[in-house]
DNA sequence: TCTGGGGTCCTAGGACCC
DNA sequence: TCTGGGGTCCTAGGACCC
């Protein structure tokens, strides 16, 4: 079987992977240190489920996605701290733990809110590192600067390929003697290290290719390695051939540090509670893509198509559980109020009295860049000019004080349909009605 | 009774064209 | 019994990620 690893040479092009410890709850625990060591969960929008643990959390058995409902008495006779999610809060210590990556980085890839590739270059490094480890010892530092300089704990893989970087990111975080920082390219054992990764946790094998490898007797990484390369490209498509290849060193997955412009936008929520009459789900509705389309001027997009889904209990209402409809816009825009007015004629096709609506989505597809709208002579009105006018004004109002300051009149201001979120922590850092107060 | 939200990519198969 | 060959485009469904 081709099992080697070879080629660890100290001058091989490493992947770093930086990934921030229990992001959600470690957030909350910079603002609120009297966290530290207790159980923490933070919950998804809606306070529906648990989507961020606390190590000691984890420990009492509390599953990730876990609906909040199965666990209350769990929470209660353990006081776990239970907290809404505060995604204003997050996104901006996430943007932080990113800015100071890039000044330390040759190439970053913002993977997602909590985690990070990077690839460091020799003029990152000081100029007395030296010895075989120095790319360990840059973890280190890179790990203390994020500590000292945002509060936020990290762990650090490094490794030949993106795929590796995500095992080594696992040994550090969960063996405390590699002190948050493991690169696997320096170990001879790495078949052996292979061994202890469950298939199932290799970043690339989900659920379902995981449990069709288990039935085939392949139970961790190091079995999938030796794997037919034809059997792969049949069953698990061209990623899954990519997958095996970076397991066994060779490097298929490059750094993506340009942000591409999102290819759909999606917005939808649950509500509060179920919702019958029409008026409310309109309100929702107005609210939802009046963000989709902030979204969409955010990255200089207009779009051509709109979809309107909407959902009732799929317990209840098996027939009438999902519907959607979707339809092309004479003209592409990102103007909210033409946006509005089409969510509002695709609900309208889809809404039906009596139901029990529990939760509406919009949409955005066909997305193309605003500077590429072809116009036809009798087309250039001045209404578009004003139009973007008046959008730029509101996107720069709301940025500054807040969002939500000034909105259209349809999204409503009773806000029926506004899910619950009890147990919200302040927005200490993007809002100044709510700065940490430390009283002396 | 109560189970999130927001994305991406790949593939097979059908429609259609010359 | 015979029923081309090769291409593109679109869509639905299935997989994955955090």
């Amino acid at each position: 079987m081709p099992l080697s690893l070879s080629n660890s040479g100290i001058f091989m092009k490493r992947f770093y992977l930086v990934d921030c410890n229990n992001f959600f709850v470690s957030c909350e625990r910079v603002f609120n240190p009297a966290l530290l060591n207790k159980p923490v969960v933070v919950l998804s929008s809606g306070d529906a489920c648990i989507i961020a643990r606390s190590n000691e959390a984890k420990a009492l058995g509390i599953p990730m996605g876990a609906p909040l409902y199965e666990y209350e008495a769990l929470i209660k006779k353990n006081n776990v701290h239970v907290y809404s999610a505060n995604f204003s809060l997050y996104g901006d210590m996430s943007s932080r733990v990113m800015q100071t990556l890039g000044e330390c980085a040759s190439e970053l890839e913002v993977y997602s809110i909590d985690e990070a590739f990077l690839h460091v270059s020799d003029h990152n490094f000081p100029v007395n590192y030296s010895s075989r480890f120095y790319y360990t010892s840059y973890g280190h530092h890179l790990k203390s600067l994020i500590k000292t300089r945002i509060g936020l704990p990290v762990s650090i893989g490094i490794g030949p390929t993106k795929t590796l970087a995500k095992i080594s990111a696992e040994f550090a975080k969960k063996n405390p003697v590699y002190d948050g920082v493991f690169d696997i390219s320096e170990r001879p054992d790495k078949e052996q290290l292979l061994q202890l990764i469950d298939i199932k946790d290799v970043w690339g094998i989900g659920r379902r290719y995981g449990k069709k490898l288990i039935a085939l007797g392949i139970k961790t990484a190091y079995d999938f390695m030796g794997m037919d390369d034809a059997w792969v490209r049949k069953n698990m498509t061209i990623n899954g051939l990519k997958t095996l290849h970076e397991l066994r060193g060779i490097s298929c997955l490059d750094l993506e540090d340009v942000q591409e412009d999102k290819k759909t936008i999606c917005v939808s929520r649950l509500f509060g509670e179920k919702l019958t009459a029409i008026e409310p789900i309109r309100e929702a509705l107005a609210s939802y893509v009046s963000s989709a389309a902030r979204k969409l001027r955010l990255q200089k997009s207009i779009t051509k198509q709109i979809s309107v889904f909407i959902v009732t209990s799929k317990y209840h209402d098996p027939h009438n559980y999902f519907r959607s409809m979707s339809f092309e816009l004479s003209m592409p825009t990102s103007y909210t109020p033409l946006l509005i007015k089409a969510v509002h004629r695709c609900l309208e096709q889809l809404y039906k009295p009596g139901l029990q609506y529990k939760k509406v989505g919009v949409v955005l597809s066909d997305l193309v860049a605003a500077d590429c709208l072809q116009l036809s002579t009798y087309e250039q009105t001045p209404d578009l000019n004003n139009q973007s006018i008046l959008m730029k004004t509101m996107d720069i109002m709301n940025s500054r004080w807040g969002r939500d300051k000034i909105f259209f009149a349809a999204c409503g201001t009773k806000q029926l349909w506004k899910m619950k979120q009890t147990r919200k922590s302040q927005c200490y850092t993007t809002n100044w009605n709510e700065l940490l107060t430390i009283k002396v």
